[in-house]
RNA sequence: GUCCCCAUCGUCCAGAGGCCUAGGACGUAGCCCUUUCAAGGCUAAAACACGGGUUCGAAUCCCGUUGGGGACGCCA
């Protein structure tokens, strides 16, 4: 048989990272046993839905490399895969399980429902509905409807005995039947449920091994319950731990942001990625735009190969060392008897290294490459950019070197694709590097240097800068970081012969004109 | 509240009775390199939650305690 396997989104408008490694946990597992690996729409929430929610997540996918054999945009033979055009499929079933004496037809009201739970809940035992408007024969139903109740559908659960599976994950899982509500399947409009929906689908898509998170343990009883009376072959269950917060054993959720931005780690990843959006002008909020987003990584330029490889660590490994895998390794060795059974919280700092491990094993062309359109979305360079951009980008990749830990991170350097008089000064920079007594003379000899310099090589510039400091009988420090400020406005950045060289004489004695301009008192 | 689960360095993992003086990675600290910032090199600190068993021997098995977490919808 045919290994098939399912990730089912719900349209929220973005892709979480726990929803991720859950998917991704689906897809080895698929590819390993070279089975299917399929995507199901469960937008049977219709109001909480929207059809362009469903496109973040759709390219969230894409990006990642995580592909679906059938699902939204493939099809397939079992379409539609959307829940929401399925509704006959499962009011057919909820047929089914009424003719079979699975399921009933109950009238009672929310409030009432409610007023159930309340009582069981103050004498402190678990809530089982009394089913005291279950209408098993025509006349109480007709009692009921006369009394103007409408129906819906609820499971008829066994009171006892217990549901026993093995969960490849869990191990042996046991549950008693009469801890299971009465689940509705149907509302009284006809709309299905979600665990209805869900065991049918499992059944019509033939799905082999249902791998999901660890909250869904407790509703497998009653999707086995389901599958059972509609007589359908039960498929294999795995349930993975959840992903728990950064530095907490919570489990991981978007509604919690704004206590994950006061992790430091976590808000140091934020911020970082939020300059880079500023940069490129994005108009972006925590609430859309952070590290608990896949959206967040593409944006900022991270491997889609990072995060995953990140992913799969957390709550699987191979053994005691091995951290770095190509994605065929990843298939070949993943295996549902190694997941973890204990939760893993996220650590966006691990993540980044894995990102900057990536990166650093990058070729020069291929930085570029992931560079380029950041430069591009930023008006840096035109789009596409001409020889002279593209060769001085590689220079500047170059030479940044692992400064550059994600695409993003080239927008650090505008002042090498900046027109002299764009350069943005960082007025603190020139305060302590330039505006001191002595620089400017200094600065204006060494200007008077660097425009004799021959050849305007990275080489023959150091060379002739600490000739520079030997005739002035200074420290290269005295006058390096002048410099460095006076030409890019900054006080860090790469090597600053190499950034000299790279932006050539002219712009060089330029930017420094400007900067001596600027130290002149306002008259 | 009811039911269930989990428990090794700060974090992610290794460990399925002797290979453990508990290993790797991220992070942290120190040193080296260095024009800044990174990167890199070297070194270090850092854990079997606790208490009982079982056994010649327990991080590994059992029980209890403690701690943490999850599920309890006409959401998915």
């Amino acid at each position: 048989m045919t290994v098939r396997t399912r990730f089912a989104p719900s349209p929220t408008g973005y892709l979480h990272i726990g929803g991720v490694r859950t998917a991704l946990f689906n897809w080895l597992f698929a590819r390993g046993h070279g089975g299917q690996f399929l995507l199901r729409i469960d937008d049977t929430d219709a109001e909480r839905n929207i059809a362009e929610a469903l496109q973040p997540i759709l390219d969230g996918f894409r990006w990642l490399g995580l592909d679906w054999d059938e699902g939204p945009e493939v099809d397939g033979p079992h379409a539609p895969y959307y829940q929401s055009q399925r509704g006959d499929r499962y009011r057919a079933a909820v047929d089914q399980l009424l003719a079979r004496g699975a399921a009933y037809r109950d009238y009672a009201t929310t409030e009432e429902i409610q007023a159930e739970r309340e009582a069981a809940q103050r004498e402190k035992r678990r809530f089982q509905y009394s089913r005291r408007w279950m209408a098993e024969s025509p006349a109480q139903e007709a009692a009921f409807k006369a009394e103007g109740r409408r129906a819906s559908v609820r499971l008829k659960m066994p009171r006892e005995g217990v549901c026993a599976f093995h969960d490849l994950v869990r191990g042996d899982v046991e549950f008693e039947w009469a801890l299971e509500q009465d689940h509705v399947v149907q509302r009284a409009d006809g709309t299905c449920l979600y665990h209805l929906a869900s065991a049918v689908d499992d059944h019509d898509f033939a799905i082999t091994h249902v791998i999901r998170a660890i909250e869904h343990l407790s509703n497998t009883p009653r999707q086995m319950f389901i599958a059972t009376a509609l007589g359908y072959a039960l498929p294999a269950f795995a349930h993975l731990p959840y992903v728990a917060e950064p530095g907490s054993a919570e489990k991981l959720s978007k509604r919690k942001l704004s206590k994950y931005l006061k992790h430091h780690e976590f808000k140091k990843i934020h911020d970082h990625g939020a300059d880079i959006a500023a940069a490129l002008g994005l108009g972006v909020t925590p609430e859309t735009f952070n590290p608990v987003v896949v959206d967040f990584y593409r944006e900022v330029g991270f491997e889609p190969d990072a995060l995953v490889n990140y992913l799969l660590l957390l709550g699987w490994s191979l053994d005691d060392r091995t951290e770095t895998f190509t994605r065929e390794q990843m298939v070949e060795h993943f295996s549902l008897e190694r997941v973890n059974r204990s939760a893993a919280s996220f650590d966006p700092q691990k993540l980044l290294a894995f990102q900057e491990r990536r990166m650093q094993a990058l070729s020069l062309d291929a930085r570029v490459a992931r560079t380029c359109p950041f430069l591009e979305r930023a008006g840096l360079i035109d789009t596409p950019p001409t020889d002279a951009q593209r060769s001085r980008l590689g220079l500047v990749v170059d030479a940044a070197a692992d400064r550059i830990k994600v695409a993003g991170d080239i927008l650090s350097y505008p002042e090498f694709f900046q027109a002299d008089d764009r350069v943005a000064y960082d007025e603190k920079a020139l305060d302590k590097r330039v505006r001191k007594d002595g620089v400017e003379p200094l600065l204006r000899r060494c200007r008077d240097r660097l425009a004799a310099a021959e050849p305007f090589e990275a080489d023959s510039l150091e060379a002739a800068l600490h000739h520079f400091v030997e005739v002035e009988g200074i420290k290269i420090g005295q006058i390096i970081h002048a410099v460095r400020v006076a030409v890019t406005g900054k006080a860090v950045g790469f090597g600053l012969f190499q950034g000299l060289a790279i932006l050539g004489r002219d712009a060089c004695l330029a930017r420094i004109d400007r900067t001596l301009e600027r130290l002149k008192p306002e008259a």
